[in-house]
RNA sequence: UGUCCGAUGGUGUAACGGUAGCACUGCAGAUUUUGGUUCUGCCGGUCAAGGUUCGAACCCUUGUCGGACAACCA
């Protein structure tokens, strides 16, 4: 802190690869990263993760990020995703190098260079079924025997290899591979395929190509075409690694190579975090959509009502390492919180309503109240809410027969309403089902909020709003969405059997303080003792909607 | 019977051969006109066995456990 220069910050394993980098004038001190999603879906927290990290690494050593789609595989892929992709990045708050880069826009490069490893006899254009082909690989722990098309000849290969992309031949009906090693114990080296016949538009090239290029070759050569010198990936490509080297060796002109590096993806309780779940979820209706507040997917976040620096401070404290992990969903929670409890203004809304009655509060006065917008921000200033002689409170701050460590409201009891005044129960009212119906009060004028000369001293305060002037909104409360803490961890058991029933609980009639009237689309409050709350973009003038962030933290809930 | 990777409190993550620290969680207390926030304290850990060393979470060996790899997906 104060001796900056001694202290030595502790550094994640790919920061200390960089600085040895660097100490060693690697690729002469250039730091250049990309992050390169694959557009087919939209982007989650665990992309965030890696977002934070490869934008981040950059911002902290000087360097780049490219943002590269890896956009290889015309059948999944799509431009709603490239948009959803750079929105979401966008509003994290990073920005890549230069355009968006995109692996399409290298076919040409990567074609050229397809016809130099065929020239230079390693790689040959396989025509066998796709079933031989899997067959002839082998399994882990036994070796693969040789394609017969590993002995045709350059020229024949050249132009059997010119027709596939010349569209002369239908779809899987043959392919190019790499002449690898059939023995390897790596199943990637038993000579790979490179490209396959795919007669399919593509959301950027048209129908230039009939061949695409497959994911380990185009992604090293991608990163060498970039400049990349770190590489960061996940760990399921690390035994792609030694194939990554191998193309890049056969196509590299001078010394430079990117290096590819693998850390362990984000995993979160009560959570899904696979493409084709989240996609599942969406497609067969279990949610409303890729930004359903309750998805993990970076704009279901947004309109949960997370901020952007929630989630970067999270990407933070999770770290970076290489065994596997699990983060407990209260970290996140825990990270919008902290930021909001900043940021938030405070404002009173009534969830779940029952009406009092102050009998000795004279009919029709209206008190403007001061009330202190936000405790934790002098900036924020103050608003009046105005108090009348019929309020509504929470449902659950009254008690008929309250227990000893009930602080709040019941018969005899006095609270503070807050900002306003202390109110004595004095009687109840219950309608045919024995429901409280309505509760009578009488307050003490001397205890006005800020001007108090009672001396009086209350154990609980309460929220409230004016029955007059309060107005009526949609509130939805949402839960896990899933009820287990690895849905996808059971072999015998479909991960959708343990969708959370109650991860939607929308309030129809909820009572809110005046001021809110004028909130905006994705304006964010804490209402008071209960939570954080965002307008959702469902909002209409005639009809808001908000939604609950998150609950605030409940010391009392959790002792009953 | 294959190759690669990993193993530090309940959960994450540091310690780079020299006092096992930090965050979240949990528990206890203080403050509080939010049972919020803030503050204080506490509980709790190096997978196992050998070896190297004055000294090992860290280096070596063996074992155990976990993960990844057998799409014309990325």
């Amino acid at each position: 802190m104060d001796t900056p220069e001694n202290e030595k910050r502790s550094l994640n394993f790919i920061e200390s690869i960089i600085e040895e980098d660097l100490r060693e004038n690697k690729n002469e001190g250039r730091i250049h990263l990309r992050f390169p999603p694959e557009p087919n879906g939209y982007l989650h927290i665990g992309h965030a993760k890696s977002i934070c990290l490869n934008f981040g690494l950059a911002e902290s050593y000087n360097g780049m990020c490219n943002l590269r789609f890896d956009d290889t595989n015309p059948e999944k892929e799509d431009v709603e995703y490239v948009d959803s992709i750079k929105e979401d990045i966008n509003w994290l708050g990073f920005k890549w190098n230069d355009q968006p880069y995109f692996a399409s826009d290298y076919f040409d490069q990567l074609y050229d260079w397809a016809v130099k490893l065929i020239k230079d006899g390693k790689a040959y254009v396989d025509d066998q079924p796709q079933e031989l082909i899997r067959e002839q690989r082998g399994i882990p722990t036994q070796a693969g025997v040789e394609s017969p098309g590993r002995k045709r000849s350059i020229e024949d290969n050249i132009k059997l290899f010119e027709g596939m992309k010349n569209g002369e031949y239908p779809d899987g009906s043959m392919v190019l591979r790499a002449k690898v090693d059939m023995t390897s114990p790596n199943m990637h080296l038993r000579d790979p395929i490179m490209y396959r016949i795919l007669h399919k538009e593509h959301h950027r090239t048209g129908d230039k190509w009939n061949i695409y290029p497959m994911y380990d070759w185009a992604h090293g050569q991608s990163d060498y075409i970039e400049g990349i010198t770190h590489s960061v990936c996940t760990l399921e490509f690390e035994v792609h690694r030694p194939l990554y080297n191998w193309f890049l060796d056969q196509i590299a002109e001078n010394k430079y190579r990117p290096r590819q590096i693998e850390f362990a993806r984000l995993n979160l309780s009560y959570t899904v975090m696979s493409k084709r779940k989240l996609l599942e979820l969406v497609e067969d209706k279990y949610v409303n959509a890729w930004d359903d507040p309750r998805m993990p997917t970076i704009s279901g976040l947004r309109r949960r009502g997370y901020t952007a620096g929630s989630i970067r401070a999270f990407a933070e404290r999770i770290g970076v390492a290489k065994r596997d992990n699990v983060i407990d969903v209260g970290l996140l929670e825990f990270s919008v919180r902290e930021h909001l409890n900043s940021i938030a203004p405070r404002v009173f809304g009534v969830l779940n309503p029952v009406k009092v009655v102050i009998t000795n509060y004279p009919e029709g006065k209206v008190e403007d109240m001061e009330l202190i917008n936000n405790p934790e921000d002098a900036e924020a200033g103050s608003r009046k809410v105005p108090f009348t002689r019929e309020i509504f409170i929470e449902r659950d701050d009254f008690m008929e027969d309250a227990p000893k460590k009930f602080f709040r409201m019941g018969p005899g009891r006095e609270v503070r309403l807050k900002g306003a005044y202390i109110v004595k129960c004095e009687d109840f009212a219950k309608d045919t089902n024995g429901n409280i119906s309505e509760i009578y009060c009488t307050y003490d004028p001397d205890t006005k909020s800020g001007s108090d000369s009672s001396g009086k001293k209350v154990k609980g305060t309460l929220h409230w709003v004016s029955a007059t002037h309060s107005f009526n909104a949609e509130v939805r409360l949402y839960d896990r969405l899933f009820s287990d803490e690895d849905p996808a961890g059971h072999k015998e058991v479909d991960f959708k059997e343990f969708l959370n029933p109650d991860s939607l609980r929308i309030l129809p009639g909820c009572k809110l303080e005046p001021s809110l009237k004028d909130a905006r689309i994705g304006d964010k409050f804490q209402f008071q003792r209960l939570g954080y709350f965002c307008v959702d973009k469902d909002s209409t003038p005639e009809k808001m909607v908000f939604n609950r962030t998150v609950p605030l933290r409940d010391s009392w809930g959790k002792r009953k």
